[in-house]
DNA sequence: TTATTAAATGTAAGCGGTTACATTTAATTG
DNA sequence: CAATTAAATGTAACCGCTTACATTTAATAA
């Protein structure tokens, strides 16, 4: 080994004075080495600096410990506090965690899941459930292990870890019909290849279509984390005069704040004026003013719940089942009866 | 190859009747394959959906395509999106990031430098520049090539893609002071091992001990990123009958929004009782009522730069300098005049 | 046409670990 | 004390890929 060059086992052996199959199996298994051997290999390793390189590793043990996850963004917070707890789960069993971040774009997911699988990924957490067969394919001829989070379906081809939006939704919107309102806008993001933000329109709608004179518009966004790009359809709803809507519900908290930013904006006071909803109930739910009435989603679990599942399958226990988690509205002061 | 086992070149190559060799050439260098053996050794991947196997490719290459990054935390947006942007420009040149949180423990950040390193990572981003000799040594030893970031020194032993947090902040306190408060209060992280946040206290002091009669306390909260927290130390602050602050200069947004959520809850206004400032202009600043006066961060040219630069080593090009981002102080309404 | 050179492809040796199996050493038992 | 068994360690094959070098094939020049 030359100065500054990566030690290898090898070096380490040489140095303790065993073989390289001890100095493995003192990282490895430790109980099967008597204590004396440990000790000097523990030295030496220490002396060296010695890390295992992961791709002898990997290659001759077949096992990575890694996890992969791809989300959509890092960029707000709607993701990250889940994939903490994901992270945090893994960690404390040895796993690395490899993120990627797809930009809501499949193409890329696609992508991102082949690298995260060269990489030697043993399982994957995937956002949603919308993704083109071949994404499928992939994953079910390589027979990957993976779970489908902030979702939930009844189907047994995937094994989901979520929450049902479409019911969650319906039941905000059940609440803002409750409260008197009748004309009703929704903000929300694309839904292509957005399972969660269709099933979240196809809930109010139900809700809706239960109760007699009542409207429902939904203005779409060009994209699913702007602040301002909610505004601007604010904006655009607060023009309408046949059946402008008292209340706006919105498919996340960040496109909710932008909505209540711009109402600020327009003079108007929310809830006095128009209501705003949110989803999600991430961190500046309670922060905005007026604090925001959404859907409370229970991430830190999911993310947990998620990570004990990949870590069941990777011990051999494959048959997971799916996990529902419950939702619940949060009422604040953005919601208000209809005067 | 079994049904449903990884596929390895040889099956590939076996498939589209070539080597072994030619396959991993149609890889890595198509340009020196002919046409007519490339498309057949494409369709073979394709119908095997062929993914190589990183361990063999890095043990074989020496090169992992691949950087790590640690940061303190994910839960909170301060890092998210200076994160976020390095790893675009290390996507864009094939580089798979690998990130890892160390929860402000620089024991765990010390594990997950050897994991990563393990990994193959190529270079790694750190947060800022305070850890213990043992972790600089590692680095140093194996020759890790390592940017620091959210912090920047004059020192040449080490890269920094960051800003001053030191100046920064005296600034702000300079404004603070021109607007004619004379008794202040921080409301801070731990600093133990967190040189951004004692850089920013020291600039804070710096600037007030140039005007007369002034006062500065300082108080801390056991975390970096929890709002009640910095509310109960508001509280705790408002409780002095002896030069009771008029200005709350937080350590960062986040505990600058628990604080004004605290004066709230305790029927003061800001900023017409008390006055409220925070740092990062992270999004909830512009976003909470009343908004935050705060220290600009470019966060996303600070990611950026981080990576073009790691970028810039791994090619080769070692001399790589210092980059020093500007910051500014952003007017709001959180912080007036002393009336 | 043959000699020379370039392009395309193949052969096989590692890269740095792990682990089955062989061997040595120590402990236990009849 | 020799025979048996268990524990500790060593030897060497192999994991999947890349790449230096060798070989074949095609193109060009003499």
């Amino acid at each position: 080994m030359t100065a500054r060059s990566k030690p290898k086992v090898d070096d380490v052996a040489k140095l303790a004075g065993v073989s390289t199959a001890t100095v493995s199996r003192c990282l490895n298994t430790p109980d099967r080495v008597s204590e004396e051997t440990r000790k000097k290999v523990e030295v030496a390793v220490e002396e060296l600096g010695y890390t295992p390189n992961f791709g002898g590793r990997y290659l001759a043990s077949n096992s990575s410990k890694t996890m992969g996850a791809i989300i959509p963004t890092m960029e707000n917070a709607i993701f990250a506090r889940g994939i903490q707890a994901f992270q945090e789960v893994l960690a404390n069993s040895g796993i690395t965690l490899l993120i990627s971040t797809s930009g809501y774009d499949p193409e890329r997911e696609f992508e991102h899941i082949q690298t995260l699988i060269s990489q030697g990924a043993e399982g994957l957490l995937l956002i949603g459930a919308a993704r083109p067969k071949k994404t499928y394919e992939f994953l079910e001829r390589r027979n990957i292990p993976h779970v489908i989070a902030w979702n939930h379906r009844w189907d047994r081809k995937h094994i989901y870890v979520g929450f049902d939006n479409y019911f969650a939704m319906q039941e905000l919107t059940n609440t803002v019909l409750r409260m008197g309102h009748r004309h009703i806008a929704i903000i929300a993001g694309p839904t292509t290849y957005n399972d969660r933000i269709e099933d979240r329109i196809s809930g109010a709608q139900a809700a809706i279509e239960k109760i007699d004179e009542t409207s429902l518009i939904v203005k779409f966004c060009p994209t699913n984390y702007s602040a301002i790009q909610a505004g601007q359809a604010f904006e655009e709803l607060m023009e309408l005069d046949h059946h402008r809507p008292s209340v706006i519900m919105c498919s996340n908290d960040v496109l909710a704040v932008g909505a209540i930013m711009q109402a600020k904006a327009m003079n108007m006071n929310v809830p006095d004026d128009i209501s705003i909803t949110g989803f999600d109930d991430i961190e500046i739910a309670e922060i905005v003013a007026p604090a925001l009435t959404t859907v409370h989603v229970p991430h830190r679990r999911m993310g947990q719940a998620a990570a004990q599942l990949l870590l069941n399958i990777r011990a051999g226990k494959l048959d997971q089942k799916s996990i529902k988690l419950g939702t619940n509205v949060v009422l604040r002061n953005s919601l208000r009866h209809k005067t």
